[in-house]
DNA sequence: ACATTTAAC
DNA sequence: GCCCGTTAAATGT
């Protein structure tokens, strides 16, 4: 199937057209030639739009190129000779790591879908078919390929290269099917193989050679299905009469390599008990072994290849196509051999426009590339030449890597051109609506909306936004969808958007530990929030800060719990008293929070609320769509961060303040920050984020004894307020364990009205550590900071190092900075510590 | 981070 | 008349 795909959009290069020809036409069938089967093709082909496209797309590349044949000229001989040798170095150190002990098989299914059609309606079997659409087929059997029909090859010019062509819809429930069949006989000579699609898969036998040597023979011994072999074509695939008839060594297409002459061509095949077949215990025999039982299982054929990597399996496997077998043995001079002569288009992951770029440079085949090694390395990007020299050395993975977890899903839907956009809109809903349903079978979120379109002359645009709060559902894809579609129908008004293709995509999934949190998010605080937020209280300034911190941070049940907790509390508790040490001492029972998850539960049903004051902005909010009011909370806030940010980096008392006292959050900060750059922030303010955290020592911190005066301790406002809420609310989860939790639910508790506790407290006054809850008398505000400060990062490095999944030394204080450091300059989700620790989540 | 291109099946 | 759908990664900005 791979090598029919190289055909697909080459119609002006005519090198690929005929590499597939079996030259052995049978009777009756017809075959047409190289220049037969391009003019065809010109002729349907040429005019169109999307030949038109293909022109333009290929100016593109010779500009590409011929910038590089530039940049070629200017490099001088000096360069090269640097260039070499720095490059020949590496080439030593990639040698002397040559592995060649592992033995990795490619499994690839012959004409899947066009076998698995025949097999199923033996009236298709001796005519050329192809399986797909008018538009577009997937793939071909071999009798289609003579007439130049190959796979992503729309049908209708696949009709006009051969008139009789039969072409079969897309069955994937039957495919499936057979794949799984083969699976299964896959999985008992590596559990963890690797498939690729339906009809490929890599295997790494190493273990199983070495468990086989020690297997009696009748572990190896097969016996023919004697039902599943009488519909099959005698003359081409059927290995069974092969074994029957006693030529297993010298069957033209089984057993033509080479290789298998080399160790095991001796062995004696006993064929003793009636109808079965005995496997030697080489590499060879293994896979013949597993080809025998696909055929046998599913009447179907499968080539492949063995070598000591994936890269080389691959290209073995298509070595001796269809139902054929190839092995480089792992010898670096017969890997090499391979190699020398073979044409760099073969390997995979070069493609159509390396392929061009590199004869440009005069490379056709790997040993060329090998060559050219020095000036590749001058020309292309790092990752590329690297890759280039792997391939050229015959280096590739040694082990099956599964795959990890997926990072985008997408839709995308082509039609006859729509250009109102009226229907534009409601086609984005039905594909919203399409991935939505997909996204929850898989139950991801993710921050990253991307709408894709093509237009009738085959161009295709693509335009990404990315949102704070995570979308799933249609109502929330389309939502960011909309206002991308949006701005491409203006973007040509009033001319109207022609399209011919609409495609969404969701991409920036949580991870496993922000999804726990969002479980809980904003939601469902403010769900319970407002009981006591909303409705029973006035929008005091205290109250304002509380939400502002809850709501902010889509931190998780741990929130969700003291919250409910606290919420039982307050009803006992004026707001505005005890929140010294008194509240440090209060009981929060599990029952609590049950009885509360009830209230809030209660309460939403009632609906009794529609008008709220955003705590963030103040402005009246009417709504009785939670969700709604949540997202305007969540923007409000989200402005507020950027705006903050660019504070901090300018007013240095209230930076000095924050990362005084809990410096631990700054980090945290600014990774939000970062997250939220591309919306609000503009480049220097994004600089001043990075500069602020990197300029943050967290060991410092324990030497340093801060000389800030109460006042300025003082926030100054709302925003001031919302850092401080934002910082800890980062913090504190990765904190809390069974034992202390409590104490952290007070100080959580104080900072609802954090400025009675540690910025207003008279000097000389008695203050609970909400961490070690021991009493510390206290001559200054500072000096009592301090401790908390220590005994938070005291408690810090027990709660981590009693984590097993996260290495120890990654926390440790003196590390921390660099291990922050390092999260941040990867520019992923927030890499705080929290995220791993499971007593966040409960 | 976004947009586009390349490659794969 | 008629040219897929989905994903990942590299590359350019």
């Amino acid at each position: 199937m791979d090598d029919m795909k190289k055909i697909s959009n080459s119609s002006c290069n005519d090198g690929l057209l005929l590499r597939m020809g079996l030259n052995d036409n049978k009777a009756g069938m017809q075959g047409l030639d190289k220049e037969k089967i391009n003019k065809i093709i010109m002729e349907a082909t040429k005019g169109s739009k999307f030949y038109e496209n293909e022109l333009k797309k290929d100016q593109q590349v010779n500009q590409r190129i011929e910038r590089m044949m530039q940049l070629k000229e200017k490099i001088t001989a000096q360069q090269l000779l640097k260039a070499q040798m720095q490059v020949d170095k590496l080439v030593i150190e990639l040698e002397r790591n040559r592995d060649l002990s592992s033995t990795i098989v490619h499994i690839d299914m012959d004409a899947f879908y066009a076998a698995v059609e025949m097999r199923d309606n033996p009236e298709l079997k001796e005519k050329p078919i192809a399986v797909g659409s008018m538009s577009m087929l997937s793939t071909s059997n071999y009798h289609a390929r003579r007439f130049g029909v190959r796979a992503a090859m729309p049908g209708f010019i696949a009709k006009r290269l051969c008139p009789h062509l039969t072409i079969v819809p897309l069955n994937f429930k039957k495919y499936g099917k057979v794949s799984k069949e083969v699976r299964e006989i896959l999985a008992e000579y590596d559990p963890s193989f690797m498939p690729v699609g339906l009809d490929e898969a890599y295997l790494n036998i190493t273990e199983h050679l070495e468990e086989r040597l020690n297997w009696p023979e009748d572990r190896r011994r097969f016996f023919f299905n004697t039902e599943s072999t009488t519909g099959i074509d005698k003359d081409c695939i059927n290995m069974s009469a092969k074994f029957n008839e006693g030529e297993v060594s010298s069957s033209p297409i089984l057993f033509e390599d080479n290789t298998s002459l080399m160790d095991d061509n001796l062995e004696q095949r006993d064929l003793s008990v009636e109808n079965s077949v005995v496997f030697g215990t080489s590499a060879e025999e293994v896979v013949k072994e597993i080809r025998f039982r696909i055929e046998q299982k599913t009447q179907l054929t499968a080539s492949a290849g063995i070598a000591p990597n994936t890269m080389l399996a691959k290209m073995c496997s298509d070595h001796n196509k269809p139902n054929g077998q190839y092995r480089i043995s792992p010898e670096r001079l017969a890997v090499l051999d391979f190699l020398k002569d073979l044409p760099i288009r073969k390997v995979p992951g070069i493609g159509k426009v390396t392929e061009k770029m590199l004869k440009a440079l005069g490379i056709v085949t790997c040993s060329e590339l090998y060559q050219q090694r020095a000036l590749l390395s001058l020309l292309f990007s790092e990752v590329s030449w690297r890759n280039f020299l792997d391939i050229s050395l015959g280096l590739g993975s040694t082990h099956l890597e599964k795959d990890g977890e997926r990072k985008s899903m997408s839709t995308e839907r082509t039609f006859s051109e729509i250009n109102t956009a009226e229907d534009q809109y409601s086609l984005c809903r039905e594909l919203c609506r399409d991935l939505a349903q997909d996204l929850q079978k898989e139950g991801l979120k993710g921050k990253t909306v991307t709408l894709k379109l093509k237009n009738v002359n085959f161009e295709v645009k693509t335009r990404a936004s990315t949102v704070l709060s995570s979308v799933s559902t249609e109502e929330e894809i389309f939502t960011v969808a909309k206002d991308l579609l949006g701005t491409e129908i203006n973007s040509v008004a009033p001319h109207p958007l022609r399209i011919r293709l609409m495609g969404v995509r969701v991409s920036g999934f949580l991870t496993e530990e922000e999804k726990k949190y969002q479980q809980k998010s904003i939601t469902s605080f403010l769900k319970s929030g407002k009981e006591i937020g909303f409705l029973r209280l006035q929008p005091e300034k205290a109250n304002q800060k509380y939400f502002t911190k809850n709501s902010e941070a889509h931190r998780g049940s741990f929130f969700d719990q003291k919250r409910a907790a606290r919420q039982l509390n307050s009803e006992n508790i004026s707001p505005n008293e005890s929140r010294g040490k008194q509240l440090f001492q209060d009981d929060k029972s599990p029952a609590n929070f049950m009885e509360e998850t009830k209230k809030v539960a209660d309460l939403q049903n009632s609906n009794a609320c529609k008008i709220f004051t955003c705590p963030v902005c103040f402005e009246k909010q009417s709504s009785n769509n939670l969700e709604e009011l949540n997202r305007h909370i969540d923007e409000c806030l989200s402005g507020m961060c950027v705006k903050d940010t660019v504070e901090i980096s300018k007013n240095d008392s209230s930076r000095e303040n924050t990362s005084n006292f809990l410096p631990q959050f700054k980090n945290e900060w600014v990774v939000k920050c970062q997250n939220n750059k591309t919306d609000q922030l503009s480049g220097t303010d994004q600089s001043a984020c990075v500069s602020d955290s990197s300029t943050d020592n967290s060991t410092e911190r324990f030497s340093q004894i801060p000389d800030k005066s109460p006042s300025k301790r003082q926030p100054s406002n709302l925003s001031d307020i919302a850092r401080k809420v934002c910082m800890k609310q980062c913090f504190f989860p990765k904190q809390v364990s069974q034992d202390n939790e409590d104490h952290f639910d007070k100080t959580e508790d104080t900072e609802g009205a954090s400025s009675s506790c540690f910025f207003e407290t008279k000097e000389d006054s008695v203050l609970v550590c909400p961490v070690c809850n021991s009493e510390q008398k206290t001559t200054s505000l500072t000096a009592f900071n301090r401790h908390v400060d220590v005994c938070l990062n005291k408690g810090l490095i027990e709660e981590l190092t009693e984590k097993e999944d996260f290495p120890t030394k990654t926390y440790n204080m003196e590390n921390s900075n660099s291990f922050l450091s390092g999260g941040l300059s990867k520019g992923q989700q927030c890499t705080n510590p929290s995220q791993g620790t499971k007593s966040t989540a409960r």
